[in-house]
Parts: C-alpha cells; structure tokens; sequence
DNA sequence: GTAATTCTTCAAGTAAGCTTGAAGCCAAGA
DNA sequence: TCTTGGCTTCAAGCTTACTTGAAGAATTAC
C-alpha cells in the first residue's frame, strides 16, 4: 500500500492501480487507447487526478456492461473538459449506456423468440429459417474480426 | 456455381461453401475446431455429407446467437453419430441453446436494473456503487483474455 | 549510500475466429 | 497438351484487451 500516494502534485499510476484493482499496465493501456489523459512529472512518470480513478471506474464498469473500450472512449469525450465532471455528468452518459442497453437486450428477445419459431420447424435450411433473415444483423458481440459473411443469395 | 457438386461419393469443399454462404478457409477452420469431419476423397480432397450443409448451418445460427466454437461442438456432440440427424434431434438442442439464451436475458436485465439504481447516486465509487458486487460477474461476452480482475478489496 | 521499489518504453505473447498467401497437387475444358 | 481453376497444407496476419518481460531511469526506504 502506497505511504504516499502524492508526490510533485498527483497520484502515481501505483496508487491508482491500488486504489481501482486495475494492472497499471492496464492503465497505461487505457492511456494508449485515450481513455485517461495523465500529467507528466519533471521525470517522465505519470500523475493523476483524483478524478481519474472514477473515471477509470466508469470504464471498468461499462466494460462489465459489455462496451467496448472506442464506445466507452466516445462516451467519455461527453464530459466536460475543463472541471471536474460532477454526480450529474456521470448519471448523464449512464443514462445513455442504459439506454443502448435496452436496444440490446430488446435485440436479444427478438433472437430468442426467432430461435422458438424455427424450433418448430426444425429446418435449419437457409433461405427458408427466419434465423438467416439478414434484416437485422443482430449478432450478439463476438470476439475476432467477422469479415465479410455477405448475403450471397442463391436458391437453397 | 459449381456444375457437378458431387465427385467421387461427397460434396466438394467449394460446393457447399456455396451453399452455406461460408468462405471455404471457414469451413476447414471448423473442421479443425471438430465441429465436421468431412470424408476424403482418394487425393486427400474434402467430401462432405448433404447434412453437413444443415450442420454448418447450424453453426453460423448458433453463433449470430453469440455462442463460442466451443458451445457450439458440445451441443453438435449431442447429435447422432451414425444416423443423419433428423428435425426431432436439431429441435432438441436448438431448445437447450433457447434456454441458455433466456438465462443470458435475465443476466442482462439484472445488470440494466442495477445500472438505474447508479445512475441515480451517480457515485461510481468502488465500494459502494452495486455495479462492482462481484456476486455473479456477469461480464457479458467480450473477446480478448480478461486475467485477473481480481476482488483486490481495500477501502476506496 | 546503497538496495529495493517503482517507474519508463518497447516488443512480443494470448485468445478467438477467422483470412490471406505461398507452394504444390490434381482434374477438367479448349 | 496446356492452362485454368480448385484443392491441399502450413505459416503468418488481423482484431481486442490486455499481460509479460526486458532494459534502464528515477525514487524511496533503510
């Protein structure tokens, strides 16, 4: 546990690191990725605002939720730039995260009630499963790139 | 479009890529991900069953449903080995995919219930905010190994 | 004053789900 | 017969969200 958690004005990515359960490699990549934008000391090493550890939390948070560090990174930019983003900024871009989150579980029900459609019939065949409809490409967050999967549409 | 699909006893890799809508590196992929086990032909081609186009098919449902490679062999494991599965046996297990779906449903509108129950205090704070009870880590799939993330408790 | 931490950057590894490319075999059509 | 195209295997690349390790500088602790 850091003694001192300040020196030259700022909270080192040690404490930081203590203080939200994140790696401070982890941090740093937060860093990469714009996510946070920590001061420098004289020496090079990275300081803190006070701010950023529930900053780092909102991330840690929304990815729990399922977002990927760009949308988390996108809703971030939301706040305010230049003061300390208050209570209200926070519950402001949550409320939109809910948001996305009820698209996403309404997306997901339609999925399941397609699946207990083609249940019935047990075809499975492509033109004729309503589970290849490609009106919504309603894939369900995956990992690894998902190139082209077109819609080459020939007879079944 | 392939004019002859049959050769030698078999569908040609090509063939039923054309079918499925798959890329042919897909479809070997998944053949060393055991999810098909084609015949070879006496050059060591790829001779796959009509079924197997069903099975395939399968697959890239399963998988616009959010389900791993993994998920996705087990459940095929359930098929009959030496019987061409037939409308009763894919129903059978696209109602245990249904299931799992719904729990996943649940999930998510577990953690959107507690996302308004933050939005209103706004805190975000470690300890406090409900978002960070670990009791179930409902972390909604995202790629990318997520190691520790362990409960490193002190007071915020 | 020196040893032990902590910090820095950069490169490479990991998992998942593939694609792309190289090098070579085999078969069908002109 | 030759060329074209499809098939084979194997190796490497891509993305995302990181970790791990190396090599070295700065800081802290004793």
């Amino acid at each position: 546990m850091s003694v001192r958690p300040l020196r030259d004005r700022g909270l080192t990515i040690g404490y930081v690191a203590e203080r939200t359960g994140l790696a401070p490699s982890a941090i740093r990549y937060y860093e990469d990725e714009g996510l946070v934008r920590p001061d420098r000391n004289d020496a090079g090493h990275r300081r803190y605002a006070r701010s950023d550890i529930r900053r780092l939390s909102f991330v840690m948070i929304s990815q729990g939720l399922g977002f990927t560090l760009p949308e988390i990174r996108a809703a971030l930019a939301e706040l305010p730039e230049h003061r300390t983003p208050g209570k209200a900024d926070w519950a402001r871009i949550s409320r939109r995260f809910g948001a996305v989150l009820d698209a996403r579980i309404a997306q997901m029900q339609a999925l399941r009630a397609r699946l207990d459609g083609c249940i019935g019939c047990g075809c499975l065949s492509l033109k004729t499963c309503a589970l290849y409809n490609p009106k919504d490409k309603a894939r369900v967050r995956g990992p690894g790139p998902r190139y082209v999967m077109g819609d080459r549409s020939d007879e079944i």
